[in-house]
DNA sequence: CCTTTAACGCAACTAAGTTGCATTAAATTT
DNA sequence: AAATTTAATGCAACTTAGTTGCGTTAAAGG
């Protein structure tokens, strides 16, 4: 059922974002926010605004789990099959517009890619 | 330094890989087992193992870590850029053969792939 | 057989994420 | 504007993956 009021600890979660197409943790939410807002409402808001379409998730390096606003997605199609992209220098996690070419095998029958890349990024080059 | 000796424990966790190219989790590999393997101890011979560059780790779905026999590691040069499998009828994980193609980028500099895909597997198809 | 120390098992811990439940506060109704 | 409804919140307690410290066990070499 997603969102259904528009409360303060939401807008503050959403704002976090930002604009950009960096993606976050709970922890790292909750450090922006001076953890104001308690742990299990973080991940319950993140839910939500995942099943409205507003946020994807995906998991990050170390089994944690990374939550960004979804900009590429157009309209209905909800497709988050974008890989996502850890700078080693400044260790931002970032979604890269560039769609994934979902590679063929006669073996496999792949019908999602879950894909996670490590380099620099353009700010740190 | 890896491993130094051969003990039953070590035996009895390589063994659980079989020939495939199977993943396990460790829970996996202790259910195998069937417990007898104290659960830190699993943990220590999988590190010694891949420190050896007998086996390989990478994340799967729910922020559990797979591991992996080494087989297309052909001696000194441990690529493990190759993606893994997880087929959603079986459940089982995979390693996949095939080479990754580094998406090239203007943006990033693309040093390392993790490509985890979904799909059906051949047995299952 | 004796010695050395790698490897083991246990208990206690950390960190991410979840669940149940009583309380609070948006949104709607009166 | 006050009363009502119930979504959303905060807290405590929990689960699960993985780690650490430490005393004990058992490989491997002499």
């Amino acid at each position: 059922m997603g969102i259904q009021r528009k409360t303060k600890s939401l807008q503050a979660v959403y704002e976090a974002f930002g604009d950009s197409n960096e993606a976050l943790s709970v922890k790292m939410i909750r450090d922006r926010l001076g953890e104001s807002v308690n742990k299990t409402t973080v991940y319950r808001l993140l839910d939500r605004l995942e099943e409205d379409g507003m946020v994807h998730s995906f998991s990050g390096e170390d089994s944690v789990t990374f939550y960004a606003r979804c900009h590429a997605c157009k309209g209905v199609s909800h497709d988050h099959n974008h890989p996502h992209f850890n700078c080693v220098s400044c260790d931002k996690v970032l979604c890269m517009e560039e769609e994934v070419v979902l590679p063929l095998s006669g073996k496999f029958k792949v019908t999602e890619a879950r894909i996670f890349l490590k380099g620099i990024c353009a700010e740190c080059a």
